[in-house]
DNA sequence: CTGATCGCCGATCAAAAAGGTCGCACTCAC
DNA sequence: GTGAGTGCGACCTTTTTGATCGGCGATCAG
């Protein structure tokens, strides 16, 4: 339940890797290409090109052609959030369809629905969570997260 | 992008419904069956079925066979929270898999995984959230819901 | 210019999950 | 005891996901 799907891991994981590239070391910055992180993760290389590929067209990451091509954050990790990301690959997200359905002939229920309110107070609060945590986040020095750290994401969402 | 199934859905209605019978008019608190419930919100009326066993057979709902049968909750609506529902309907909820497998040998990506930890917060914290809601929370005053009510629905879980 | 190396795009296939349906078994009212 | 009204469990169909293949265009080194 609730679960990321494959390509959002693998995006999710190559964005972290490519950031990291990027930025970690100044002196070794450069252009990663998909062999390098599908290798380096045991991904399967033409599944995480075609994520990555839906990344450049949403404008996460700009690619570059050619031998010694590769992609590039296309802004900076700090301006890269866990939403957008997820957004970009998997399509708008909601815990509901009827949040952001055109045509309201989809739910039936709707009329008499009563757990819609509920709901949209828990997708928002989702969205806000993860709409604060950036790329740069997941690289960050936060080796180790124990769980007394629930706390500091509860102050998030409010 | 997590999407709630429409059991899941389903579930919440139906578990809502059982509630405001039960407890809404003392006078006329009753059992109700899965018939009544599928009709009010047009729901196919197996599926609906199903959802309601599962319910039953986790201890959220006790089932009453025979005519004149069908479910009570087992417990006061103030202590079944939704993060409970959701798993009792989908299993076990988590973000990614890693968290909770038996067999580490499922993740490929373990060993190298820089995404693990960032992720392990935000599925507390929407665990949280989802643990600190209850079938109780859901059937407050509010009968009809405008898109405005967004604010209102914030409040409600404070 | 030419070849090697990359990203890009579309089609295809298998596996898994979700959604929905069917017939059987139990229970209670009469 | 009987049968209507239940819950119950196995089953099938559709959709989604994950993964793979083949060909194309761009880019750079030599």
């Amino acid at each position: 339940m609730l679960k990321l799907s494959k390509k959002a891991d693998y995006g999710l994981m190559a964005l972290q890797y490519i950031a990291s590239v990027q930025y970690g070391d100044v002196a070794r910055a450069r252009i990663v290409n998909t062999k390098e992180i599908a290798e380096e993760y045991h991904i399967p290389l033409e599944l995480l090109a075609k994520v990555l590929q839906t990344l450049a067209k949403q404008g996460i990451v700009e690619s570059q052609n050619g031998p010694k091509g590769g992609y590039l954050l296309a802004r900076h990790a700090k301006h890269i959030t866990i939403a957008q990301v997820l957004e970009a690959i998997e399509g708008p997200l909601g815990i509901a369809d009827c949040y952001h359905d055109k045509d309201s002939s989809a739910c039936l229920q709707r009329e008499h629905c009563n757990i819609r309110t509920p709901l949209l107070k828990v997708q928002s609060s989702i969205y806000q969570l993860l709409n604060s945590m950036t790329v740069e986040d997941m690289m960050g020095g936060t080796p180790l997260i124990t769980v007394q750290s629930i706390t500091t994401a509860e102050g998030v969402a409010r």
